[in-house]
DNA sequence: AAATATTTTGAAAGGACGATGAAAAATGCC
DNA sequence: GGCATTTTTCATCGTCCTTTCAAAATATTT
């Protein structure tokens, strides 16, 4: 069976992701912090790792940089939603998925079994340091945005709109969803803040607005 | 004695359910709203929750999201409309089933014992991303449908009554029970609606509209 | 074969929904 | 604190979708 390292500094993330992952069947081993992590990384073999980013002591962000040294093992990101997101794909550590705080611990351990069955994030393309389709470019890194190897101006809202649509490409998107996703559980506000946004979005991308496809009666998604 | 916790805020239907479940020999507690029931979870443990989606202060669908960070106990959501019906299987938040209101207090209690039984949701080919019958090809997470690969421009409507159908392949579905389950409960209008929508979406399904079956005077299958 | 019941189809009205522009509110920057 | 930018709200408009209704077609019964 599968080993877990589940790092947290909250004894209660920590429990609760324990607890259903051993309902699944997979053992588990916990650390608080990303010193500790590293440390039990040294002296054993896990097979997936889940680590919280703020942490005391060691970030999770530097403890993966530095497991990531000698081992290859799979990691999930557990992040507030903002900043630390960004950070991740700007430094680009190449974790293998991420989770938006608060989770669900059913879709996290849906992730856990993904990634530990192909060993692969769901969508490769948001590891890259670029993302394109046809002229449309997406440098992470710098969070920005060309349209024809022009820089696009888009603003924060923009860009984080249609780096969601981008990273779930193909999916329906409710404007529900986008708000909860986008603009973060606790904002409520009016559902057609999105259209605005994605108007504007639209308008941004010049030609490439194709990819933005409305589902009436649904929401929007990125289709490419 | 397994203990539910019923969250709605129409006291009728707590009664009914509660009348229902006690007659099984289980105990229960009631919740008027999402916020009631989340502090409730807090301070005690169910093993199952009944909970609606609409409902003032909290709604369903926020509440079980904010149970979850905590706790495991298994939800059945009470859906109303044809929306939050989509919603629940196009984002899984992870219930473990859904039942559309209005319902028979029977069949809950049924679902209810199964749950607890198993854990886990009653029909898992919905939570596939593609269903496909011949060259009909329906993508759940997409909200997309293609015939022999072309992109098919199905209406909402046509949509949701595709995939209702596909979801109950092989069951003779009258027009009362599509307009209950893909128009809503709150749907006061023609049964003849159905037979236009039936029309227009084997107009769309082009050669694959033999799949949709017309049972006289009792209604429509899909049967592939 | 005629009569009856039921479904299919076409057309048209009304309603729902999304796109858009403008203005107000919030935010960030100097 | 004031200015510029961004975000959000709101109302309008046009379009697409839904629904209704009646006539035609098909199936079933007598």
């Amino acid at each position: 069976m599968p080993k877990i390292l589940i790092v947290d500094d909250e004894k209660m993330i920590r429990n609760v992701v324990k607890e259903y992952a051993e309902f699944e069947g997979y053992e588990t081993a916990e650390a608080e912090n990303g010193m500790e992590a590293v440390e039990m990384c040294r002296k054993e073999d896990y097979d997936i790792i889940v680590m919280d980013i703020m942490m005391p002591r060691l970030d999770g962000y530097s403890a993966v940089k530095e497991i990531r040294k000698t081992k290859h093992t799979p990691v999930i990101m557990l992040s507030a939603r903002g900043e630390e997101y960004d950070k991740l794909f700007g430094f680009e550590i190449g974790v293998d998925d991420y989770v938006v705080k608060p989770f669900s611990p059913k879709e996290l351990l849906a992730r856990i079994k993904a990634v530990l069955k192909r060993g692969s994030a769901p969508d490769d393309s948001v590891k890259m340091e670029k993302i394109s389709f046809e002229g449309l470019e997406i440098n992470v890194t710098g969070r920005e945005v060309t349209i024809d190897g022009v820089p696009a101006q888009l603003t924060p809202k923009e860009y984080d709109l249609l780096f969601y649509l981008v990273k779930n490409k193909g999916i329906a998107l409710s404007r529900e969803k986008l708000l909860e996703e986008v603009w973060g559980y606790d904002f409520y506000g009016d559902d057609r803040t999105v259209d605005t946004h994605i108007k504007m979005l639209r308008s941004s991308l010049g030609e490439y607005r194709k990819f933005i496809v409305t589902l009436r009666g649904m929401g929007y998604k990125f289709d490419a």
